[in-house]
DNA sequence: TCTGGGGTCCTAGGACCC
DNA sequence: TCTGGGGTCCTAGGACCC
């Protein structure tokens, strides 16, 4: 059977849930910041069309900003993860079957559903997305993933798509894939853009054009796929259940150059800590622990420095002791002193499932599976969800949080958690 | 002078995504 | 002065094995 995919894609994601608690900001030109308030990583179309860039730094935007008086926020995780969820379920009244992409996308499988007019039920998810979360979306749909990326980008960017768009027949397919750019097809991005720009492959449709062979030899096996799926063949199925995760990463640059040893260590005692508390959200272990320390890579050529160094538990775990402890020993390798270190992180590798992580016949019995440690990281966990985070942690991570905030996080233009934390609920007034 | 053939595992690096 | 924080997959090459 034909297969359908939709696309529904969160227009401006991170400026529209901001909008959605400050209706003023319609209309306006506003921007979301990184993490610590150094580039630009979300824009509203007014922003866009006043030619500020994806991952632009905020300083070298300053005096856009200034001059058409763009509003900028920091970002706020917890608020977008929380709409983000809401998206979604809405999303799951529409098709049982569906992938939960990214924190702004998902893909439906809507085969069946032909009979009722695809372009119709797209509109119909757009109109209760809207209406359910206060989230505008786009909506496309085709016979294969990739397609219904270019789709959604379509439905998107052309006026007069109203916001969905249905790639069916092999017409509609080549008309729009003369439209676009090679650059924006899902799995071309600036590398490849520019090797094919170099041969005049420039627009969609000369890719899809292009020879399978030579494709293959060039791209390889990705590059093939990502050409048979824009021919209408899939490759790619929707994965509605996720696999499990290969690495997490905690990891966070700093606000200014950091050389103190204690400083350092103890943030990458907190990010192993909290890669701890990933790994059990998840019910995951780890069996290798990567800590890694990097200068300035934007400083003068060849004195960028970044160090990395692994360390094993005696075990796998996932226990907050024996996670820091490891990334401890690791970070002893990687910290010089006389360095002005701009970031660091760890990262958990070597994971499995909780059940099936293989044991050592000589080691110490791991804490982690000892059924008081586990008490206590459940209880642990339960605390800090209900207090806030870091209430209650090792004394590696240090008693300076108020010297920390100083050192990675940075969020000056922070909109509050209006719907993750009590204090933070919004007050309607009736006039 | 001559120096197999095939397999696996691991790692680093390159490409991509949001 | 100021440049995010997560992830994935593929490939090539080296080490090692028989």
């Amino acid at each position: 059977m034909k297969q359908v995919f939709a696309l529904v894609d969160c227009n401006n994601f991170f400026v529209s849930c901001e909008r959605v608690f400050d209706p003023a900001l319609e209309g306006r030109p506003v921007v979301v910041l990184s993490n610590n308030d150094g580039c630009i990583i979300a824009r509203s179309n007014e922003a866009k069309a006043l030619g500020i860039a994806m991952g632009e730094p905020l300083f070298k935007a300053r005096a856009e900003i200034r001059r058409h008086d763009i509003q900028v926020y920091s970002s706020n995780y917890p608020l977008y993860g929380d709409m983000s969820a809401r998206v979604m379920s809405a999303l799951q009244t529409f098709t049982p079957d569906i992938e939960l992409y990214s924190i702004d996308e998902a893909f439906l499988n809507l085969a069946g559903f032909e009979g009722r007019g695809l372009d119709n039920y797209g509109q119909d998810i757009r109109t209760a997305v809207k209406r359910w979360t206060g989230i505008p979306v786009s909506v496309g749909i085709a016979p294969t993933k990739t397609l219904a990326k270019i789709a959604g980008y379509v439905a998107k960017k052309f006026p007069g798509a109203n916001g969905t768009f249905v790639i069916a027949d092999e017409a509609t397919r080549r008309d729009v894939l003369a439209k676009i750019p090679v650059a924006e097809i899902w799995g071309i991005g600036r590398r490849w853009a520019k090797m094919l720009g170099s041969r005049s492959i420039e627009t969609a449709l000369d890719f899809h054009d292009t020879p399978e062979p030579w494709v293959r030899k060039r791209m390889g096996v990705t590059g093939a796929r990502t050409l048979l799926e824009l021919r209408g063949l899939a490759c790619l199925d929707l994965e509605s259940q996720s696999p499990d995760k290969q690495t997490i990463r905690v990891s966070r640059s700093f606000a200014k150059p950091v050389e103190s040893r204690r400083v350092i260590r103890e943030s990458v005692a907190a990010f192993a800590a909290r890669a701890a508390e990933k790994l059990r959200r998840d019910g995951l272990l780890c069996s290798v622990v990567n800590v890694f320390a990097a200068t300035n890579r934007f400083g003068p050529q060849g004195d960028y420095y970044r160090g990395t160094a692994s360390s094993a538990p005696p075990a796998p775990s996932n226990h907050t002791a024996t996670i820091t402890h490891a990334a401890m020993a690791a970070f002893e390798q990687v910290y010089k002193p006389g360095l002005q270190f701009k970031g660091a992180g760890v990262m958990m590798l070597g994971l499995a499932r909780a059940g099936d992580a293989q044991g050592n016949l000589f080691a110490p019995p791991d804490p982690s599976r000892d059924t008081r440690a586990q008490a206590l990281m459940t209880a642990f966990d339960a605390i800090n969800t209900r207090i806030g985070r870091g209430m209650l942690r090792y004394g590696a991570v240090g008693v300076a949080e108020r010297g920390k905030r100083g050192v990675y996080t940075v969020q000056n233009r922070r909109s509050p958690n209006y719907t993750t934390n009590w204090s933070d609920l919004p007050i309607v007034r009736a006039h």
